[in-house]
RNA sequence: UGGGCCGUCGCCAAGCGGUAAGGCACCAGGUUUUGAUCCUGGCAUUCGGAGGUUCGAAUCCUCCCGGCCCAGCCA
């Protein structure tokens, strides 16, 4: 209850007031003695399975119980005793009194109240009877003369018994009752049920686990309450039961990162470099913008030496022409930093290239040449001896199956590669001082947010969304 | 003939009798010290289908087809 008061914070909404049915307990005790006295409602000793006989079948018309039609006296009586606790858990119902013919199943005299001796976390033991959903929802909407109930699709069969609830009462008022369709997504599920489901059996780590479609979940994979927002006002209501592409959301989170989201360099997947003709133990302190489009946001230093640690997948041997960056022979910039050429490749026994031997050109300080001569490629780079150390997990759909929920076993359609687990990665100093409420786009990869459960001495990074990589398109249409 | 609801571009979604908005995705260009961002252009002769009414239909009528929900003393 707590988390969801949270939750709704979070998102940037504020309630006039807190209700619960069971502030009403009382006046829903006292309306089913009013239907009682009406003959619209009886107690019923039928067990829960005969209930079940007796209601028929989609098809078939059900039958009236043998104790249907008892006197409002008898009712009353027995009612009285069921809510003083006279008869055991399930012993006894009390039924509405329409029509056990009726084509719509949920007018075939629903139960409205059971014995059930259970604590309540509001009226704790005060009560042995409880009533139904479709009997409290109307009423406590009435009560606080809700003008419009909304819910999912699923309750479109329950209206009729909504509406003959409050017709048959002295209601306070007579809300409307619509229904829309829930918000689904592709290759996820948004069942609560489902969803409690994936932490009980430890396939996520908890309720607020980034890959988990939920608002704690959203917000610690560094979704923005902005950016949630924004994606429902694009997304609509309407009755249609649809599933919403991930492609929506990411574009809505993407649109306020890319607005707000602080520019850093991280290396995810570190390759060593030496710059061969660079001093051994000089450093520079290169000037980077904090946010290209945005020069208000301000610049920051990052510092710059000899040994640096480039993304592996910056660097190829046998490039393709398309290959803007590293290679044997070509030359790219380091961002903010220096041209640099790679001249010679070290491997290991295996034949892994573990490091690059480059040259770079004291002329391009910045980041352009004096001679105007253009480079096709930037990268990303870190020292190797100011990095900072981090871990970083890459999230990726829960689901390798677009409706999961729709199949005989989602689980079975489990994504394995839904987290990826990066240790060492090198990040550049300035984020030894990360603020978990920023947001932080690693230049050329993606965006990323401190995870909420992180500690200063083992940062980690959970990675909200990536960029849009147009090479890797290009990349995966030629093979 | 159980009942209820829904069908407009790959995914969402406006439209409510006057001749198919928009977003996402996708495609093609341009700018760019992020192959990001940004900018420009393209993307439904057609609204699940077939008839009908009308000067005119995605919008009204009829029939058909497809999808979802309901047999909790759950919500």
């Amino acid at each position: 209850m707590h988390a969801i008061e949270k939750d709704v914070h979070w998102l940037g909404f504020e309630w006039s007031g807190l209700y619960h049915a069971s502030d009403y307990f009382e006046q829903l005790y006292d309306y089913a003695v009013e239907l009682i006295k009406k003959g619209l409602a009886y107690v019923d000793d039928l067990s829960a399975e005969q209930i079940r006989e007796y209601r028929g079948t989609l098809k078939q018309p059900g039958k009236n119980s043998p104790h249907r039609d008892r006197s409002v006296e008898e009712n009353l009586d027995l009612f009285r005793r069921m809510r003083d606790g006279e008869f055991a858990d399930g012993a006894r119902v009390l039924r509405a009194k329409i029509d056990m013919a009726a084509p719509n199943i949920n007018m075939r005299d629903p139960a409205l109240y059971r014995i059930k001796r259970t604590h309540h976390h509001r009226t704790g033991d005060d009560w042995v009877i409880y009533p139904m959903y479709d009997f409290t929802h109307c009423i406590s909407d009435a009560i606080e003369h809700i003008t419009h109930s909304l819910c999912t699709l699923e309750f479109e069969d329950h209206r009729p018994l909504y509406d003959w609830v409050l017709d048959n009462i002295t209601a306070p008022s007579h809300p409307r009752q619509i229904e829309f369709a829930r918000l689904q997504l592709k290759y996820t599920v948004t069942s609560k049920r489902k969803l409690h489901q994936l932490g009980a059996a430890k396939h996520v780590d908890s309720w607020d686990d980034p890959r988990m479609p939920t608002i704690s979940g959203l917000r610690r994979r560094g979704y923005t309450p902005e950016s949630i927002r924004d994606f429902c006002d694009r997304i609509g209501v309407t009755k249609k039961d649809s599933f919403i592409e991930m492609a929506v959301l990411e574009n809505s989170i993407r649109e306020d990162l890319n607005e707000h989201a602080l520019r850093v360099m991280g290396v995810l997947k570190p390759l060593k470099v030496t710059i061969e003709n660079y001093p051994g133990n000089q450093v520079e302190e290169m000037e980077a913008q904090n946010h290209p489009q945005h020069p208000e946001m301000g610049t920051r230093k990052v510092p710059f030496s000899k040994t640096l640690y480039i993304e592996r997948d910056d660097f190829m041997e046998d490039a393709p022409k398309k290959f803007f960056r590293l290679s044997v022979g070509r030359e790219v910039r380091l961002r903010y930093a220096y041209y640099i050429t790679c001249t010679d490749v070290i491997k290991d026994d295996n034949g892994d290239v573990i490091e690059l031997i480059c040259s770079y050109d004291p002329e391009t300080k910045g980041g352009s040449s004096p001679d105007g001569r253009k480079v096709k490629g930037t990268i990303h780079w870190v020292s190797a001896k100011h990095a900072i150390d981090a871990q970083v997990n890459l999230y990726d759909r829960l689901f390798t199956h677009p409706n999961p929920g729709g199949t005989d076993n989602f689980l079975g359609h489990l994504n394995p590669d839904s987290l990826q687990v990066l240790t060492h990665c090198k990040l550049e100093p300035s984020l030894a001082d990360a603020d978990p409420d920023k947001h932080y786009q690693f230049e050329r990869t993606a965006y990323f947010v401190l995870d909420n459960h992180t500690d200063a001495a083992h940062p980690v990074f959970n990675r909200t969304v990536t960029l849009r990589d147009t090479w890797a398109k290009i990349d995966k249409q030629n093979r």
